[in-house]
DNA sequence: CGGATGGTGACAGATTATGGCAGGAGTGGG
DNA sequence: CCCACTCCTGCCATAATCTGTCACCATCCG
């Protein structure tokens, strides 16, 4: 049997038991030594299982690894693809690719009734102004605000004069023509707003920066008068 | 990438895909030679997916498929937030808040480190324009289409002189300012693009129209050139 | 027919997987 | 405290595999 076989054995293993499974018999279920067992719970982990190993009890799968089915209304179906697609045409091409992507796998769980509202869908999203130039670096402009990493950005202002600034970027706001990064500015010492496309070089400093971006974020919408707004349930 | 990965990827491309992929294609997409795409796929068959290669067409992954996918990755979810958050935003208040709750279903499902980057996500969509008084209509106009009933308008041209017709629509297409209704006119006897804003009144009819939605469909895009779009990863 | 595409076999070289062993460290029970 | 059990890591030599390339055939389509 082949590694690749036997890592989704593995899942499936996993998925059987309910309760930790030791290390060793796993080993004897699968035929394979017991370093190879580790060997393997590495491999899976690394591309996002969620498996807990606790000495002296062994491995459980923890819920959350594999999508489980999904139900939506017709309603909701409509919103999801029509939001992807918009995704799909206005963003960066990770994050469009991701969009589509998500929408596949979402599609591979729908009842097959359902499914066929993802194909069909009938709202469009009308074509947007390619992005220019210098927002070839938004995915990792988005990398950054995850990670809460310094920036370190080069900008040209409205003049054509360009600043270096390092920048704590909190969030990336998408409107109809441009994108704009919002982020605390240790230049000015307060939130600043960056057009991306005026973004001339970047670079992601190692240093995470001082303060939760939640909390940064708090205040940001505090100092513009932003209620808490597109959550997800209000 | 190691093998176990790429399969994994594999397979996910293949449910992007709806239809069929050429192996170079794949090849391509996975950095690797058509050789070992033919081997990967001999790979999968092997654990028991159905995968269907024809000459000069292509492979198909059949729905009748395997493992369930895996859980959204960060991108993934950022993509869904950010999509929901433009709906929610930008089209009607139905709609908006089907993107909502779709949301929410997904975040019952996510384990709690993805369901956090739910919450917390960092893509802001800016404000749209309101929509105008005549788009209040638009849960009704979907309902029409969704459902391939004919619709009486009184539409008012851009000078201002109000026409009454009878519209097959067919899709909605969502422009940064305008919503755009795709039909079929039967006062034209053509396909025609009504602004949302200018539809005065509306009225939907009991008959179905007397073609499919997927045919019309077709024949709007051969008409216009607008080749499958908004599919995967084309 | 020609072009595009699926499918197979063979081979050499690169890469990876594997088992065994040694040792560390945390947990739970006596 | 000790002990049994377990997870976990590093190392290493050997075995297995994976991979790209090339050649060739089969099949479908216009």
């Amino acid at each position: 049997m082949s590694r690749a076989a036997r890592l989704l054995d593995l899942l499936q293993v996993f998925r059987r038991y309910r309760h930790p499974v030791s290390g060793a018999a796993l080993a004897e279920e699968l035929g394979v030594s017991l370093r190879t067992i580790y060997r393997d719970i590495d491999a899976l982990k690394a591309q996002g299982a969620a498996i807990d190993g606790e000495a002296g009890v062994g491995f459980v799968l923890k819920p959350g690894f594999m999508l489980p089915p999904l139900m939506f209304s017709e309603d909701e179906i409509e919103a999801l693809v029509l939001g992807s697609r918009w995704v799909a045409e206005r963003a960066d091409q990770p994050l469009g690719q991701a969009a589509r992507n998500a929408l596949a796998k979402i599609g591979a769980v729908l009842p097959p009734d359902l499914r066929a509202g993802l194909d069909e869908s009938t709202l469009l999203v009308g074509p947007g102004a390619p992005l220019s130039a210098g927002e070839s670096e938004l995915p990792r402009i988005r990398d950054a605000i995850r990670r809460q990493r310094k920036l370190t950005i080069a900008y040209a202002d409205v003049n054509g004069a360009s600043t270096e600034r390092v920048i704590w970027p909190i969030a990336l706001a998408f409107f109809d023509r441009t994108r704009v990064i919002v982020a605390w500015c240790e230049l000015r010492n307060d939130f600043r707003h960056f057009r991306a496309d005026r973004v001339v070089s970047l670079n992601i400093e190692t240093t995470i920066y001082p303060q939760r971006r939640a909390a940064l974020m708090k205040q940001w919408r505090i100092k513009l008068g932003i209620p808490l707004r597109s959550r997800a349930g209000d």
